[in-house]
DNA sequence: CGTGAGGTTGATCGCTTTCAACGGAGGTGG
DNA sequence: CCACCTCCGTTGAAAGCGATCAACCTCACG
């Protein structure tokens, strides 16, 4: 299950590399990952972390009854497999292609040791995942399926682009089932709500999978804002 | 809002301190707190980390409409406000007679750059937190209300004591309310799921406050473990 | 044109919430 | 010592929201 050592990887270039984590050249690995492919699974080895170079992965957990937790969804520029203890306690799936920087977990807290800032750039990267978590808690137990729904597409519209006004463009690079499961929805819920928030002239959707905010305003106040815009 | 200075506070003299964390003699105050007195409150500057020394506190967020979701408690040997950024994103309380411990967040940090241990073990920290919230996540959304109660109860018997094998008795330290927004539920449903566990007879309940677990093994099965005990 | 996956829409069911009334323990004052 | 009050917890009845089950739609692909 574990990518390591993957065909697809290769090393950067010395100096090419746009991470803003630096770590001994011999550990700098480039990992390209299809949509569905797993990077890890929970309960594997957590020997290496991960900083996302292109595209958009998940992390979820399974139940036993087959049911799934999206706990996040990590953008360029994340770390992933931060968490302690020497496994995984989730799983990691792309869901769009992306790349991925790999390195050895030892060495870079050995590194940290060394270098306090990256020490001190690590914890702020952990501090800044709490931060975020505890937003998402306020919303998946909260609030309701449409307030989700509009918090989940000002989150996407901020993660893309400083805020238009009133106006923004993206595609949701995420299927319905994987929202529902990050929302703690089923897709029907999803639909419905994105069909509600369409019907009052809050956003459009030309094609199923691209968004436009109408009415930014109109969104924020849907999404019960104080909750954090996650 | 903020408690620092308090008159009820004094400097731990030297070498008398419970704490696993060392810092500098001048940063060390404890803080005495009585039930529902506020520890700081979203919003307020983030200048120190408290470490839990006695009782319990919880964390929690305020919505606009007056819910309120708690994020997590606080038992003794927990750090609490180690989140990023200068201000707290959240606001902490104690729920029964509590005493923390205050440091200066700067200093802390400061003194991590140089003990790398130190670093090591503040990482450690925000890392288990973080895991600790994916399993409470599983929890919040995927779990029915008994099957939430029954994790709950799980917990703190855990908090407690080891496990015994069949029998655990211990005081709920929380109110109704408290476990009831933690859970994500209202005092009503926390209160009709205690009474089925009762009439299950997998608990007992002699008094309010005081849980008595009959059948350890019926109750994780209602908690559906596999999503973490929280 | 057939097929299958992903998405939408409709009808019904069940669980949790909401609203309301009641009960018991602790505190206060006469 | 007891009546009264208040807070917290429990219990009951009804309502609401999202899940479930099912049918249909749309689009990409062979």
């Amino acid at each position: 299950m574990y990518p390591q050592p993957l065909e697809n990887t290769y090393v950067i270039p010395d100096g090419n590399s746009r991470s803003w984590i630096g770590t001994p050249a011999n550990n700098r690995h480039v990992h390209k990952l299809c949509s569905r492919d797993a990077l890890f699974c929970e309960g594997d080895e957590a020997g290496f972390v991960y900083e996302v170079l292109e595209g958009i992965l998940c992390n979820y957990r399974l139940l036993t009854d087959g049911r799934r937790q999206i706990i996040s969804f990590s953008y360029p520029g994340d770390l992933i497999g931060l968490g302690s203890g020497a496994t995984h306690h989730y799983s990691c799936d792309a869901i769009s292609g992306a790349k991925v920087h790999s390195m050895s977990k030892g060495s870079l807290l050995a590194a940290a040791q060394i270098q306090p800032e990256l020490g001190r750039k690590l914890f702020q990267a952990a501090a800044s995942e709490l931060t975020d978590m505890h937003d998402f808690f306020v919303l998946l137990v909260r609030k309701s399926a449409i307030e989700k729904v509009a918090s989940f597409l000002l989150c996407l519209a901020h993660q893309y682009q400083e805020e238009d006004e009133r106006m923004v463009a993206f595609d949701l690079p995420m299927a319905r089932v994987d929202i529902a499961d990050f929302l703690g929805l089923t897709i029907e819920t999803v639909s419905r709500n994105l069909t509600r928030l369409k019907v009052l002239d809050v956003i459009d959707l030309p094609q199923k999978s691209h968004v436009v905010i109408r009415d930014m305003l109109r969104l924020k106040e849907l999404s019960d804002e104080d909750g954090g815009t996650l």
